[in-house]
DNA sequence: ACGGATTGTAAAGGTTCCCTAACGTCCGGT
DNA sequence: ACCGGACGTTAGGGAACCTTTACAATCCGT
């Protein structure tokens, strides 16, 4: 079962693990590599070799996708956050869910697929998280880390980006608070390791420092 | 990226193939097995043992699916046709696009995906060749091979069978010229070697020995 | 009854993708 | 200057799935 176009799922999973790392200004190293994506060290060193040799990645001075890593990477990604959008936005599956399925299906849809689905959507900018859609007319939003709002200052949800999904539960725990993009609320109390205390639609709700600083907010 | 339950693509892909052979009534031994899968023999040989101390099939006088390889089965030919009722439906590919499509993603939709698609669709009992949906409420039409049609009387597209699925180019000719579930025609001719000329919605087409022999029509 | 096709299997081997164990390097803190 | 950690790599191995080549067994039409 190869996927749609004329790459292994392997080489797609490695080169969107890089492409998220870099949209999420991680350092793009093999040891996050190897988190990210659950496998050992040197299965990712010998990757690294492979993708190399397929002129996906350069290594010189630090990994960096090619020209044909990156048409990958945004293919992935693309189909990644089209497919989330359809699973919520139609079948009405949870975040967490979607994202899981999401994973799958980015290496199995074929292009008329996704063309299908970017029409059936409307042309969509970003996924449900607000993670943009390469390929979209998304537009950069004025956004800054929840973590650096006032207390007492109102905000808007702008974006939750790729890196959250990797903490267990916190995508469901997010959407069952309301935190989803679009929402507004207020800061009302900041504690001393971090933690912010929100109010969202009349409910108070505790985030902590590592989220803050990710979720983006906008005034 | 193995597929949403428990089990293994190949596996998956096996059992879906026995069960189709029983359903389009062909021998169910692994010469063919090899032919749809377009494997080697000795790849089928291998793939029988394993599946049996898996306990999906039993091989003591030929080879039968056991009630988990039945089930697995189901569920994923459940899947194929659904996804492909999705794909038509509503996002307009064509058969063949929709059938190499559903092709993969079989193996990769969850439950809830599965459930959720489902309800779209209005919970169908056939994909859109007119095979039947495991686990819908699918009742067997009263339906003859077209074949045995005579000259000059009219009949009703029933169903197209999977095994003529496998025939490159043979779904896009029958969707071009109409011959799709539901549409009803009159056979013009039928020649020696058993082609048959048919008229439908005005037009004139030709159907090889084989595939009327396999297309099920109603009166 | 016989010769050619069809079928199943054995043997040997290959690719992809992963693992553990172990080792060397480099870097920041003390 | 020294040490613990983080990082990358080597070596060795393994599971899944497939291949080609070769060889028996079985089936079947004439
Ligand atoms: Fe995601
Ligand atoms: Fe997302
Ligand atoms: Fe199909
Ligand atoms: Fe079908």
């Amino acid at each position: 079962m190869p996927a749609a176009g004329e790459h292994h799922p392997a080489f797609e999973e490695y080169c969107e693990c890089i492409f998220e790392l870099k949209e999420d200004d991680v350092d793009v190293i093999q040891a996050r590599i190897a988190e990210r994506l659950q496998v050992s060290r040197p299965a990712v060193s010998e990757m690294m070799r492979r993708l190399e040799s397929e002129g996906l990645i350069t290594t010189d001075g630090g990994i960096r996708l090619t020209r044909a890593g990156q048409d990958l990477a945004e293919r992935v990604v693309r189909r990644h956050r089209l497919a989330e959008r359809f699973l919520t936005d139609v079948l009405q599956l949870s975040w967490a869910e979607a994202h899981h399925e999401a994973g799958r299906w980015e290496h199995v849809m074929s292009e008329s697929v996704e063309a299908a689905m970017d029409r059936l959507l409307g042309s969509p900018t970003t996924c449900p998280h607000g993670n943009p859609i390469p390929g979209s007319d998304y537009i950069e939003p004025d956004a800054s880390p929840l973590s650096s709002v006032d207390v007492g200052a109102k905000f808007v949800i702008s974006r939750i980006p790729e890196e959250l999904e990797f903490t267990p539960g916190l995508l469901e725990f997010l959407e069952e608070s309301a935190l989803v993009p679009g929402t507004n609320g207020t800061v009302t109390a900041i504690s001393p390791d971090g933690t912010l205390t929100l109010e969202i639609g009349g409910h108070h709700v505790g985030v902590g420092a590592f989220a803050s600083s990710r979720i983006l907010v906008s005034a």
